[in-house]
DNA sequence: TACGATTATATGTCTAGACATATATGTCAA
DNA sequence: TTGACATATATGTCTAGACATATAATCGTA
């Protein structure tokens, strides 16, 4: 089975800490296809002798492997290589303001349309929600070096968010206000493909019939529905990118 | 602070073990607001005394939420609740075939075309290979209930993966196939939108025009390249769900 | 042979310590 | 006031145990 080293050999390797070594080994053979999927991985009591530590230090590094779903533990039978089994990538959806700032381009924001009023059905309906209450209809455009990224249509649920009625939107883009005011919410992204309509042709200046990429954000916080985006990027030059380890 | 409880209330509040119920304890406050970003957490001798418990016990749990980027964790100072920055959503792209059946309905593949040739500038770019070497380019289509669900176009780098050569794409899908046959796999996502032209409106029996979800798979595997593949879905038909908790 | 009960064992969690390490803070001198 | 230094402290990692628990394997019985 050839696995390497004391322990000395492998915390001279780099100035990782035992079980962060102990991760990487395992995952490196793992990865490069020494242990393939099935294979199953020495015991717990076997990688103390080897390591020359103690089954908590080697248990940490198992347990995190198992977190990432590289491994699966099963008592009694032992530790296993998992198949991969869905590509679970990981997409970096950040706040646009933050995102073009980060990308060295400079940020633009133009506050369209913003009311408030009492929900209607369409609202009511967008936003999940079943009792009548007030929102705000933000309408937005986000841009990059003076040239149109992102519109935004947004509605956002005044009875979760209250303090939103007093916030300046004219100025603050309302995803940045949220982000700084409303902590830790929970949401749900769709994204698709769509060909702009007249409306978002004009917004993005586009062609009528151009492709755009659409990202509908919904977010809430414990069981109360915050905001609900819908966002509006041209297709041909927006593109999001998701990496990720997994099969 | 109002923290709650004894052990022994939280132990009886449900099955889980000490440690989850810590850190579910801190989420919950964390995700209702109770500790607003910025907000020190009770040390750990202090968290400690109040589930009565070792340290080991509070840091295993600590040490999940900072890793879940939910808390930070800065010596000497203390813990802290961190500020949402980026939405990072977790975007699950199953197998098509898996995708199709685990949504219940009826699967079909249909390979449109399959040649195996010496790579040239063009296969060489999109693999990101300097070398010349041999490939495997396929076309195919995935239909769910006889609908056209994606048409997929690819490249297998045969010097990586050599057995694909003897490989029957006729009836399986060549993500199933490489998904069963190389392992372990890292992989980016670029996801984009355009709108059909005559080939893929022909493929995916839509208009010309119509928007169309485009996805590029590029894939490796201990830094060979294994594959790259274009997914065109009908734009108003399939979404990418992505769901997440952060902000 | 088939099935139910028993046993052995690998993982899951937990403890009460220990030392390492980064760093906030206070102290003292220039 | 400022910068260099010392110190205190919270987290980071680790140990050598312990008991709990799920389950694969074995054994016994119908």
């Amino acid at each position: 089975m050839s696995l390497p080293a004391q322990r000395d050999e492998l915390q001279a390797a780099d100035k990782l800490t035992l079980y962060k070594q102990i991760r990487h080994d395992i995952e490196r053979r793992i990865l490069a296809g020494e242990w393939p999927p099935g294979h199953r991985i020495p015991f717990e009591h076997e990688l103390m002798a080897r390591y020359r530590c103690s089954r908590m230090t080697v248990n940490k590094a198992l347990s995190e492997l198992a977190q990432a779903d590289l491994i699966e533990r099963r008592r009694r039978a032992g530790t296993f290589v998992r198949r991969p089994q869905h590509l679970s990538a990981v997409l970096k959806i950040a706040d646009i303001r933050a995102e073009i700032i980060g990308l060295g381009r400079s940020y633009a924001y133009e506050l369209i349309h913003c009311s408030r009023r009492a929900a209607n059905a369409a609202d009511r309906a967008r936003l999940g929600v079943r009792k009548a209450g007030k929102v705000i209809a933000i309408a937005c455009r986000h841009s990059a070096d003076n040239v149109p990224f992102a519109i935004e249509d947004r509605l956002i649920d005044l009875d979760t968010v209250p303090e939103a009625a007093a916030a300046d939107f004219t100025t603050e883009p309302p995803g940045s206000w949220l982000l700084h005011h409303v902590p830790w919410t929970e949401a749900e992204h769709t994204i698709g493909a769509v060909v702009a309509d007249e409306r978002t042709a004009a917004g993005l200046d586009i062609a009528v019939g151009a492709p755009c990429l659409v990202i509908d954000r919904y977010t809430w916080r414990s069981a109360r529905t915050v905001t609900a985006v819908r966002l509006h990027y041209p297709g041909d030059s927006h593109r999001l990118v998701a990496r990720f380890k997994g099969g």
